[in-house]
DNA sequence: TGTACATCAGTGAACGCGCGTTCACTGATGTAC
DNA sequence: TGTACATCAGTGAACGCGCGTTCACTGATGTAC
């Protein structure tokens, strides 16, 4: 305990990269207010006073946090297995999604901490990003290739989608949280079939 | 300006629904943990000390103010003038309602904070009870009142107008944020003409 | 390759500040006669 | 109706606490020769 002493430069950059990492779950789960400097450097192992060696800021960090966070959704879903709309479907609106946020979808997650920070804090820019490529992905596996450009169609199935979990996870405990999961899902289904 | 000594009964009674209502209404604002016990004696025209005097605790402020602003929205939808689901639709997906959350519906602007806090905490019971009976109004507004019970396409239409308005929200300043609004609009008065 | 020293990643105390909650106090309201 | 006094709604200082951020310090890492 109480090592000191300067750390190879190797080793800072996996700090870093460990402190958004750790950071990006714990911001989903609790929020961005609810989560301070010093249960974020805990959590990857460090003490609160190293936080202004990697980061600027709180703001800097959350706006980081959420960019990685996206950046593995849209891996997740391009590379891992998720290859087809209604697996996607399946997957966003499950149990299990609906009770980890922490590694799920942080445009859900963290919609209303975006809304309420100001307009120019930095994390609206790596957000709105995300919220277009989420939308973009959900446009390319219904696509046959032939339109290129995000429709109606695809803005609605992906409000429905986090509409669904939101409300889902704010009535935990309540029969209507499954109920907004399985409706959703048939409807999206149903939606996918639908041409345009 | 410092005026002490009592006061009236009536006068106590109106200063606790004063409190009630400006608190329900920054909470809607700015979430739960964003207003202050200090703010919102000072926004009801007191000060912080006399706050225990009405109320256990935030938290059972915070489960009162969320009632009430449920409350105002049956109110608003069953007496004024929201007679039918394309005007329900049009005016919770209308540009004032993504702008003025503070006047406007608990369950999209509490969900996130509701989820956070604890199961056991008092604003659960209000915040479900709000949904169902949102979600009542919605059925009701398009049965025909031989169906009597909640089913999927209600669940389904409250999750799309509560996920469109919550992503514009988040997307304010961008294109993509009317675009939820609209997209939203026309899917939900398209479902709304389809049978069951 | 070895030595001397500068660098700087991480530590932990400290900063001013605001939080939810408590409490002794004030003095107009409410009540008893 | 008028007087004497108890009640208690609201005030503002104070409580312990945690926040984001700063900074003097430590000592292993990185570098120059």
């Amino acid at each position: 305990m109480a090592r000191t002493g300067r750390v190879s430069r190797e080793q800072s950059e996996l700090n870093r990269n460990s402190i958004i990492a750790t950071s990006s779950q714990l911001f989903r789960e609790r929020g961005l207010d609810g989560v301070s400097v010093k249960d974020i450097m805990a959590a990857a192992g460090l003490t609160h006073g190293g936080f202004y060696g990697h980061f600027n800021s709180k703001d800097e960090l959350e706006a980081l946090a959420c960019e990685q966070a996206l950046k593995g959704s849209y891996m997740a879903i391009a590379e891992n297995q998720v290859s087809d709309f209604p697996q996607l479907v399946e997957r966003y609106l499950s149990l299990r999604h609906r009770d980890c946020p922490a590694s799920g979808c942080a445009i859900a997650a963290l919609a209303t901490d975006v809304q309420r920070k100001g307009q120019d804090k930095p994390i609206h820019e790596p957000y709105i990003a995300g919220v277009k490529n989420m939308t973009e992905f959900i446009k390319n596996m219904q696509s046959d290739g032939s339109d290129s450009t995000i429709g109606d169609k695809h803005l609605t199935q992906f409000a429905l989608m986090a509409g669904a979990l939101m409300l889902a996870r704010a009535t935990r405990g309540d029969d209507i949280s499954g109920r907004f999961l399985a409706a959703a899902k048939t409807a999206l289904l149903e939606m996918a079939e639908t041409k345009k």
